[in-house]
DNA sequence: ATGTCCAAACGTTTTGGA
């Protein structure tokens, strides 16, 4: 891993969903070499802490930081060439062995919060209500992130469709957890408290999906849903310069259901 | 209820979670 001394014209910010990172191994690391960002957000690592393949992370150019558990969830910050400064894990108000879905790092001056929000399926029920009890968390805790005018990019799966816009077919989803109105207007109400969703700024009316499920050939159909963001915060805002989402690697054999998904910002003085 | 995929578990199948 090799120390970049200067600082590049622009930044690849993704995130990706790789659902186990040992069995989509291959996948992640054909998509580090295609798409080369610079950092990278992780979730459901699905592997617990001495699982996770650093050598062959490494061995693609990357540093990284990661917070695993058994069999679900798990979080995991990548910087290529880079070592990322791990500045927490989990939220506050969380016990220590709360399921791992967040872990946060500086990386070349930007604060990187990587985040797996819970599905909270079925809902109403118990796991919803433990899906909007983490939201309040996220959105307490992040509050106190967007008081300080420091670059900041929270990036992950929200599971959150935020508008219609984001869903086939969105009569089918009015009851899912990943769409009733709770989970909306958490997600409304991050970005009134300053965050940019960076996708829907730059593509204000385009159907953008990040996910398509297993069942039913949902991906050939194109029955997608946005679930994956890129919030920025102001000042990382200012300088944002393009964002899309590599839908073709989830055509590739042994895909996750999630497609990486990714922002470029311009250097801090333009 | 269904569909697919993965990983764990006293396991060459079943189960739960997404």
């Amino acid at each position: 891993m090799t120390r970049k001394s200067k600082s590049p014209a622009s930044l690849t910010i993704a995130t990706f969903n790789v659902n186990g990172i040992n069995g989509r191994l291959a996948v992640l690391l054909r998509w580090l070499a295609e798409r080369a960002p610079d950092i990278v957000c992780l979730q459901e690592l699905k592997a617990e802490d001495r699982w996770f393949p650093l050598d062959a992370i490494e061995a693609a150019g990357y540093g990284a930081v990661w917070h695993g558990q058994k069999s679900w969830n798990g979080v995991a910050i990548l910087a290529r060439g880079r070592q990322p400064i791990e500045t927490r894990r989990g939220l506050p108000g969380e016990a220590a062995d709360a399921p791992s879905r967040y872990i946060e790092a500086a990386v070349q001056g930007i604060l990187v919060g990587c985040l797996y929000a819970p599905n909270g399926n079925p809902a109403p029920g118990p796991k919803f209500d433990a899906k909007l009890a983490w939201f309040e968390r996220f959105l307490a805790y992040t509050a106190n992130l967007a008081a300080h005018d420091v670059p900041v990019a929270l990036a992950g799966d929200y599971n959150v469709i935020p508008t219609d816009l984001d869903v086939d077919k969105p009569e089918r989803w009015r009851d899912d957890a990943l769409f009733r109105p709770e989970v909306r207007d958490a997600f409304r109400r991050l970005t009134v408290a300053g965050w940019t969703d960076a996708l829907r700024t730059l593509h204000p009316d385009e159907r953008l999906y990040t996910f398509w499920d297993y069942f039913r050939n949902a991906f050939g159909r194109d029955a997608g849903l946005r679930l994956d963001h890129l919030l920025l915060s102001r000042h990382l805002a200012g300088r944002l310069l393009d964002a899309g989402v590599d839908r073709h690697v989830r055509g590739w054999e042994k895909a996750s259901d999630h497609a990486p998904t990714w922002v470029s910002v311009g250097a801090p003085d333009g």
